[in-house]
DNA sequence: TCAGGAAGCATCGCCGTGCGATATAATGGA
DNA sequence: TCCATTATATCGCACGGCGATGCTTCCTGA
């Protein structure tokens, strides 16, 4: 019986688990068609994401950028290139250091990003019950699992 | 003064969101590297847990595992393709309708899924606490914008 | 002060993966 | 039986991320 117990905790936690994705790749997939319809691609939103985001103290270097998008510096440098083509983002050397360069958004940029986060938002919430709701079930069989 | 009011509320929720992406890359990239460290391409192990926590009454045909994956059908057909390859999947006709294609677990997948989940599940909480955080957060901010 | 290592960014070639378009086979209904 | 529909499969393409490499600029210790 023991093992009947354990056998239904594997499954209960496998499930979880397994929906727990599957909602996060409907937000991530709702997110992506968000930004596409505005003919902005995901990561080039994300970037301005990251960017309006930062805390005052902090300055958008490459280096900074590629840890907030969890990207190496290479392809946040291509990121930037890209977004920058798209006329997103600007690139300034920073005077105190020549080697960093500085990204900002343009006001294109600007207007773009209120425009999706504001969308995010709005059509955010039927998304978020359910991954809250996965997420908690999935700590629940975490935690108890013989429950 | 609604103005700057407008302004910081607009702030937080753009903060919320990002940080709630920020968690989500994080989990995302930790599951990724997780499963590649096992020699696993990361959507090879997504496609293994879809198949295994499959609801009892259902069959994992193409069109079935696509939608599961947010995935087209080719781009599912390639995926499988790859596990095969991999020797984590296997194909089978349906006898009952012979244009689908029925997908199951080798024996193979099957351990290597049992060792990732377990891991997952190990590792798990760290990323799971300031995720269902960030998720509060958001909707909290989407919510009550004005606190 | 001035090497030489480190830090920061940029460039290049490559590969994996997802997609649209198209093809083929099987099913089911009129 | 014929044809629309459903289910998979195939092919060429494009995009994005990465490793390797190179180039400046900065900084530190002798």
């Amino acid at each position: 019986m023991s093992d009947s117990i354990d056998a239904r905790s594997t499954e209960r936690r496998l499930r979880s688990l397994a929906e727990f994705r599957f909602q996060m790749r409907k937000f991530l997939n709702f997110s992506e068609t968000a930004s596409e319809r505005c003919g902005i691609p995901a990561q080039q939103y994300q970037l301005m994401q990251v960017i309006a985001a930062m805390p005052a103290d902090q300055q958008a270097s490459i280096t900074y950028l590629a840890e907030r998008m969890i990207l190496r510096h290479n392809s946040t440098v291509e990121l930037v290139d890209r977004a920058e083509r798209t006329g997103l983002v600007r690139r300034d050397n920073d005077p105190t250091d020549l080697r960093r360069s500085l990204v900002q958004l343009t006001s294109q940029g600007q207007e773009i990003l209120e425009r999706l986060v504001a969308e995010h938002l709005r059509e955010l919430a039927p998304l978020c019950e359910p991954l809250i709701q996965a997420l908690h079930d999935l700590q629940d069989a975490v935690e108890r699992p013989t429950e």
